[in-house]
DNA sequence: TTGTACGCGTTATCAT
DNA sequence: ATGATAACGCGTACAA
């Protein structure tokens, strides 16, 4: 049973006593081939341990079967996410996920990802927010001529492109649920402004306090950058407001988590005190103490369903061409929220 | 600059006027080539934005610049951590990451891996823990030619194909800081016994004990599976013990999260009433309150240099063989650690 | 220093 | 239904 990577298809095909194109038919399950000559070859391939070489076949089709993901995401629990949806869509075929994180920000970030997609003729590529609302890598991948589908916070590009969150209205929805409680002195700690996400969250809460008609003081917004760091001091800078706001929604879950730790640090009661409403639904939220109220963002779905679209015109079916292209987040309630308390 | 991925060394042959072994020798960097050809050569790469194609050159050189990453383990922050380090290491090569988990527990694990590295003919692997602590695993790599480098918690293979870090020993160093402050029961949340790292850990926690000629009941030692939920639930067995411990070992970072979790649901003042240290320093260990006393354990300069290890061969000057086998964990102090106060 | 001829392992074409 | 032969794009002997 020991294949020592030696045997070829030509080793079948003398051993089994046909030419090698019967047993490329053979492995590529050709229909028009006799039951008893694939049998023979079939056995053959068995006996031996033949396995086909991969680099060989991309090279002879003029395709491989890798898929790269592109990411510039700083968040480790999504980028694992995201490999997982994507794994999971991949498991039992042939395809392989290549990662390649890229560096936004570098000048030649751009000349980076076309080398790394000329070199290696991927499949497709799927890209990850961030990166992904960078119109220019979009339009490198059309011009290189590889497949891509980008995951976003709102939809960029054309369906069978794109795989979407509903960021915007599910943030009016969580601080309409903030408002319903009394709460009236609402902070922001937005994402960078970079992040289309970012931007889209805030306009979620700004929609939502403008139809609440409560008019909020720019001192009320702090932005971070999605760090665990820049969420406790925007938090810091929020606090130390007076009258302090009695919650605050996070653009997601990292600063989320520093708020909540702002908080302990100051001795201010969660969510007695102060209500607290994160994005992500990272791990974090529900680990850390009071299990904090989050946005749920089906990003493993988005992932999966991302990988089955960029591998639609593969499988031929259209079941994949058919994955939905919007995945509504949804608010999950834990215990991070209260009625407003006044200080 | 369009390149449509349609050139080939034969057509920068071609425009150059030279042959393609003359490309070849451009691009490879062959030293004995005329000063002339050479900038002709690449004057007409970069005119036409040739670029070698991989499968071609895996084919033709019977070997390719594919590394894979084998792993099982369930903590995210720790896979992404060795994505990054491998990352570090392969940043500027012409090596890609292919990640591929595997079902540790599924019967046919050894058979899909072995699929999997006779289909792909990586350049090699790094195995994360825990299944790089499978003996036939690593049998496996050997078997089918795939060059290999392990992780994990003990020396268990030759130094060219490992890279460790000394569990047993920080764990001991962790314990006795508790007993030092006083501790006297200690609870221990352990990992799962499959788990090599589960029993260095543990092994390094009876031995604190026991050179202190302290005995401990059975009970003050639950299993857990590296989860937060079994952590959780664990924390809730020995926090129903009376006296209940004073101090609880846990052997990662979730599990300790858990334990916090659990303390903060009974009203349990931690560290005033209990202490807690972890395992792991992943994020979650700063940014839960009180910020927890943990191990740094580090698995990025570790995933670094069995990167660095695994490539040896390739970069030909010794630098990467020489890469440490060990790495050493240190106990870094926190918050969630006071002197013994009794209940 | 440069070129020719051939091999790497597979699939595609076009026969039979 | 099956086979001979030519790609696919690059590297290596060996020759020049």
């Amino acid at each position: 049973m020991r294949s020592e990577g030696k045997n070829t298809i030509n080793d079948v095909a003398r051993l089994a006593g046909v030419s090698k194109k019967t047993v490329s038919r053979v492995i590529n399950r050709s229909p028009l081939l006799n039951a008893d000559t694939r049998a023979k070859v079939e056995k053959v391939i068995a006996d031996i341990g033949y396995v086909p070489n991969v680099q060989a076949r991309a090279l002879a089709l003029r395709r491989n079967f890798l898929i790269g993901l592109l990411h510039d995401n700083p968040n480790a629990q999504t980028v694992m996410h995201v490999q997982a949806g994507i794994l999971e869509a991949i498991r039992d075929t042939e395809f392989e996920l290549i990662v390649r994180p890229i560096d936004r920000g570098s000048s030649t970030m751009l000349a980076d990802v076309r080398n790394f997609l000329e070199r290696q003729r991927l499949y497709g590529v799927l890209i990850l927010p961030p990166v992904s609302e960078n119109e220019l890598l979009a339009e490198l991948c059309r011009d290189v001529g590889c497949r891509y589908v980008r995951m976003g916070s709102v939809a960029l590009d054309k369906p069978e492109h794109m795989v979407a969150s509903n960021d915007r209205e599910v943030v009016t929805e969580a601080v309409n649920h903030l408002i319903s409680l009394g709460h009236k002195r609402i902070g922001l700690v937005a994402g960078p402004h970079g992040f289309r996400s970012a931007r889209e969250r805030r306009k979620g809460f700004e929609e939502a306090l403008e139809a609440a008609g409560i008019r909020l003081p720019r001192s009320l917004i702090a932005e971070g950058n999605y760090t665990f760091e820049t969420g406790l001091a925007a938090a810091d800078r929020l606090l130390d407001l007076s009258p302090r706001p009695t919650a605050i929604f996070a653009s997601n879950d990292e600063m989320a988590a520093g708020v909540l730790h702002a908080a302990h640090k100051r001795g201010i009661e969660v969510p007695g005190d102060l209500s607290i409403i994160g994005f992500d639904d990272t791990t974090i939220a529900s680990h850390i103490w009071p299990p904090m109220t989050t946005v749920h963002w089906p990003i493993i779905s988005m992932a999966r369903s991302a990988a089955l679209k960029l591998l639609a015109d593969f499988f031929g079916d259209n079941l994949a061409a058919e994955e939905p292209s919007l995945f509504p987040s949804t608010l999950i309630h834990r215990a991070s929220v209260a009625p407003a308390r006044e200080p």
